[in-house]
DNA sequence: AATTAGATGTTCT
DNA sequence: GAACATCTAATTA
């Protein structure tokens, strides 16, 4: 069952970021499915959030997604190079998102191998923000602005996780946000060996 | 094991 | 022109 408009509508991104861990995301591409266990994950709030993109009110034509109504992708390009899977939450006018940073998978691997290049299945499989990408097929080209109810992209929920499973700690690579880069809004789980960093 | 350099496009100064 | 929600391979210890 894929995660409904209400689940990605609520008001707080945090909450909605620590309950996306556990679920599964989904691809289809040309016919090929390819699926993941959400491991880590970091909330990014339109309001009072230096680190966010959208912060204080921020349009551009890159933004314009986080705008937006919950459940749609926001896909941007990083660095030049790497290619960042967000799902924004928060109904229209407000600009919330989710990065997803790692993914365990559980379907398809062997087509994650051939789109990594890579010959071995460990963490360095999907788990990172830009390799997860790589590895489920996202691109900012297909994938940016798509609903996540529709039929290329979307989130099934998977095992139950309780609280005490759950870590929670700072963001990374937002040093430039000043005292919200101390915002613990990272999630991981903590048994899980696919997590970008500890 | 830990650090560094290089790749490279969009956005903002 | 600089900074950036990063990854990899090469270098140093």
């Amino acid at each position: 069952m894929k995660l409904n408009r209400g689940f990605y509508e609520r008001e707080d991104v945090v909450q909605v970021a620590k309950e996306l861990i556990g679920k599964r995301l989904f691809t289809r591409i040309d016919g090929d499915i390819t699926v993941g266990i959400i491991t880590e994950v970091e909330a990014y709030s339109g309001r009072n959030d230096k680190a966010c993109h959208a912060n204080d009110g921020l349009r551009t034509k890159r933004t314009e997604v986080m705008y937006g109504q919950g459940g749609m992708a926001y896909v941007y390009l990083c660095y030049g190079i790497h290619q960042m899977f967000n799902v924004v939450t928060n109904k229209e006018g407000l600009a919330d998102a989710v990065l997803v940073r790692a993914i365990q998978p559980i379907k398809g691997s062997n087509i994650m191998l051939s789109r990594r290049k890579k010959d071995k299945i460990d963490y360095k499989l999907s788990s990172g923000p830009g390799i997860l990408t790589q590895a489920l097929g996202i691109t900012v080209v297909d994938h940016n602005t798509l609903d996540l109810l529709g039929d290329n992209i979307w989130i099934e929920a998977g095992e139950k996780v309780s609280d005490e499973d759950i870590v929670a700690t700072t963001r990374i690579g937002i040093d430039y946000a000043e005292e919200d880069a101390l915002k613990p809004w990272r999630f991981y789980l903590k048994e899980s060996k696919w997590i970008s960093k500890k």
